[in-house]
RNA sequence: GAGGGUGUAGCUCAGCUGGCAGAGCACGAGGUUGUGGCCCUCGGGGUCGCGGGUUCAAGUCCCGUCACCCUCCCCA
């Protein structure tokens, strides 16, 4: 019988792995809540019309990269590839923007996408996010940016903030088709993906790391040229607000998303130190999604940052609690054994109550590798043990241990 | 979707121009019949990723396939 292999991009995040991705969520939510941000916890399987009409029909993740299929009800579904669209159907379908004010809302969980797989990029792979619906004004970009950079501070990852705007649709499509009016005229001068990307994602070949187009896209026209007064004034603010709140940035005139709903702000961290894919966190305004979706003419902005790629950058966990290892020094003291750890546990302490039998000595090595920091003999009395200094000490009955125990940990 | 690399014990890997499948670590038992780590002795472990081919003989050569890693693409 041949074992059955996890599907390709697939895989099982344990233990010190599912350690970090524990503490990663942990602190994101801590600093979310800091910020009065709202879990909402999304369905994995969307209608595939909903990933079409927001993320864009035309981008890879459409595309290629979709896990689509056909239930039994005959629906079109998707696994999300990501979990703004989500977001933003939840929030018109339970028609949160009835509630007055501006709503915020986090969520975590996984993420599906069919690529080929490689360092800090699987098929399933985790997000933590965050949308502001129904704020305009920069202040909600700013705090969002500043939130994002908590995070990152928490967890002690060194990322460059990039920053961008992207200005309305509008503003887009005149720059886009200028563009791409100039980048045809260099046609020549490009790598071959590049001619490509002038029709399917022109604001890429800006971003390309070949010599030659970057040569050839020198005085390629910039978009903030063709920003609205508005988009420019509201960018200013941004930056304005970012400098008040210590977070320092990089502005990048070329940096695009891949998603085609934003508008206006765009942001993204990065590191160097994870290979290839340095995107950590990265978001956005998208001021026409929610309408877009069929909801009211809603602002909103958001962001998501990988788990994966985050626990590549995490290397050291928080302390954990200590470990009491209670030792049957027979068979006959089993039950009194199992009977200790229960009143352990019952006062918050963490016990493992050795399930092996056998000699002493191969329970206390089994001891000894769970790590932990104490032993407790369980014969006619109790014997606690320091398991770094070897010092043992009588108790007559658990309360008094217990005591002691919570003295030392 | 394109290119490159790697699959041998639980882990890290060695195995030359084809000729008995190995090491270190880990694991188990004992040395101390009521006490871990260090040390010593002994021991269990392998369809050499999978399928086919060449050969007297394949871990080694050839073809296919699957998985992983890396790069491009794309993205968190």
């Amino acid at each position: 019988m041949s074992a059955i292999q996890k599907i390709r991009g697939f895989q099982d995040i344990y233990g010190k792995d599912a350690k970090k991705y524990r503490y990663i969520v942990d602190t994101a939510r801590k600093i979310f809540n800091r910020y009065n941000f709202e879990e909402i916890i999304l369905p994995f399987l969307e209608d595939v019309s909903l990933f079409k009409r927001s993320v864009g029909e035309a981008t890879d993740i459409v595309q290629k990269e979709m896990y689509v299929f056909t239930d039994k009800g005959g629906r079109e579904v998707a696994l999300r590839p990501e979990g703004t669209a989500s977001a933003v159907r939840a929030y018109i379908e339970n028609k949160m923007y009835a509630e007055g004010g501006y709503k915020k809302l986090f969520y975590e969980g996984a993420m599906f996408r069919y690529e080929r797989p490689q360092a800090g990029r699987y098929r399933q792979f985790h997000q933590i996010g965050a949308e502001i619906f129904g704020v305009d004004s920069p202040m909600a970009d700013a705090e969002l940016i500043r939130m994002v950079k908590d995070l990152l501070d928490s967890l002690n990852i060194q990322a460059t903030l990039e920053i961008n705007s992207l200005g309305s649709f509008e503003d887009r499509k005149t720059y886009i088709s200028e563009l791409k009016n100039f980048l045809n005229e260099k046609k020549e001068f490009l790598c071959e993906t590049c001619q490509k990307r002038i029709e399917t994602n022109p604001l890429r070949v800006l971003d390309c790391k070949v010599e030659g187009c970057k040569e050839a896209t020198k005085d390629a026209p910039v978009l903030i040229d063709y920003l609205s007064q508005s988009s420019k004034e509201r960018y200013e603010k941004l930056k304005e607000y970012l400098r008040q709140l210590d977070v320092d940035f990089i502005e990048n005139p070329r940096l695009v998303r891949g998603l085609d709903y934003y508008t206006d702000t765009v942001f993204e961290f990065t590191t160097d130190k994870i290979g290839a894919q340095g995107t950590v966190a990265a978001g956005g305004r998208y001021d026409n999604l929610v309408e877009q979706l069929g909801g009211p003419k809603t602002p909103a902005l958001g962001f998501a940052a990988g788990i994966e790629r985050l626990m590549l950058l995490v290397d050291e966990l928080p302390e954990e609690q200590k470990l009491v290892v209670v030792v049957p020094i027979n068979q006959d003291f089993n039950s009194e054994a199992l009977k200790v750890s229960h009143k352990l546990r019952a006062e918050n302490l963490k016990a493992e109550t050795v399930l092996k039998e056998g000699s002493l000595k191969s329970k206390m090595k089994l001891a000894n590798k769970l790590g932990g920091s104490f032993v407790v003999f369980v014969s006619e009395k109790l014997e606690l043990k320091d398991m770094a200094t070897g010092e043992q000490e009588l108790f007559e009955n658990v309360e008094d241990l217990i005591d002691t125990l919570k003295d030392r940990l």
